[in-house]
DNA sequence: TTCCATGCAAACTGTTTGCAACCTA
DNA sequence: TAGGTTGCAAACAGTTTGCATGGAA
């Protein structure tokens, strides 16, 4: 994600107003690589700043994505939609032990569908999900129990 | 997914009693290609059988889903998880503008991931997301308005 | 006859909404 | 000052759970 100031610039081009919450969010945000979910940010938010609602932070986080800031990442492990700092085109790799999920950089290009397999559809845009081990799992596996 | 009997008798074989509502549900699923979510299989089940509750039609997708018969495919349109009745590999189709959703048939391959982009995970399988439009949106869009 | 399955209602989770008080521009 | 923003509580949707009744094997 662009850097706070950016972003509170961009806020104001649109006639939203910069309160002391919503510049926190985007400080905890840009920088962020975790896909946090909206409570996960809640909780980051609080910490900082204790009498932030979870309205505050969910009206910001849509506000957000809205304006192309942030992109939503649907429902991968039941805990809620993660958000993703990063909103240009990327791929992902999820940890299917600890549900981690991390962005792949740079430009990976998704196979070409063949017009016989395309179903008719005009394609678009294209996400691919790598499920797999993260690291530090992996080091758990040969050492110690669970995450 | 495999025929009603072949499910019926894999249901069996797992210690699973057979009722007329599994029965149903079954029926309704081998052979669907819609992906549809528990609320809409809760539905059809109902006009076939008006007295199946919800706690019956979640209960039996969720054994489905363990088996192996079914794949949940996370909640792409925010109306709760949709259900694939095609758990082998294969990718997808999704119509950003009527939320259809289809299966790319046959074995497309995701590219391999160079090791300098895998962040240090083990990859173990991937799942492609194509976004697009379906034909019947393309023929909407060129005549009358919206879906 | 013995459990397992069913169905109701209540609980739960993530998210949205209504509204009065508040604060930024 | 004026209208957007906040925070509380209540509403909501999808899903799960507790428990007594009922049915499959």
């Amino acid at each position: 994600m662009s850097s706070t100031e950016d972003i509170v610039r961009r806020f104001m081009q649109k006639g939203y107003k910069i309160t002391p919450q919503r510049r926190k969010i985007f400080e905890l945000l840009s920088g962020d690589k975790s896909h946090p979910t909206a409570e996960e940010i809640y909780q980051r938010v609080q910490s900082a700043m204790p009498d932030v609602s979870r309205t505050t932070v969910y009206n910001t986080l849509r506000e957000l994505s809205v304006m192309g800031e942030l992109a939503g990442l649907g429902d991968l492990d039941a805990s809620g939609v993660r958000y993703d700092t990063n909103p240009s085109a990327h791929h992902h790799l999820f940890c299917v032990r600890c549900n981690a999920l991390a962005d792949v950089p740079g430009k990976v290009e998704a196979p070409e569908l063949a017009p016989e397999v395309r179903a008719g559809y005009r394609i678009e845009k294209s996400q691919i999900m790598f499920y797999g081990v993260c690291p530090e799992c992996q080091n758990e596996e040969t050492g110690a129990g669970p995450c």
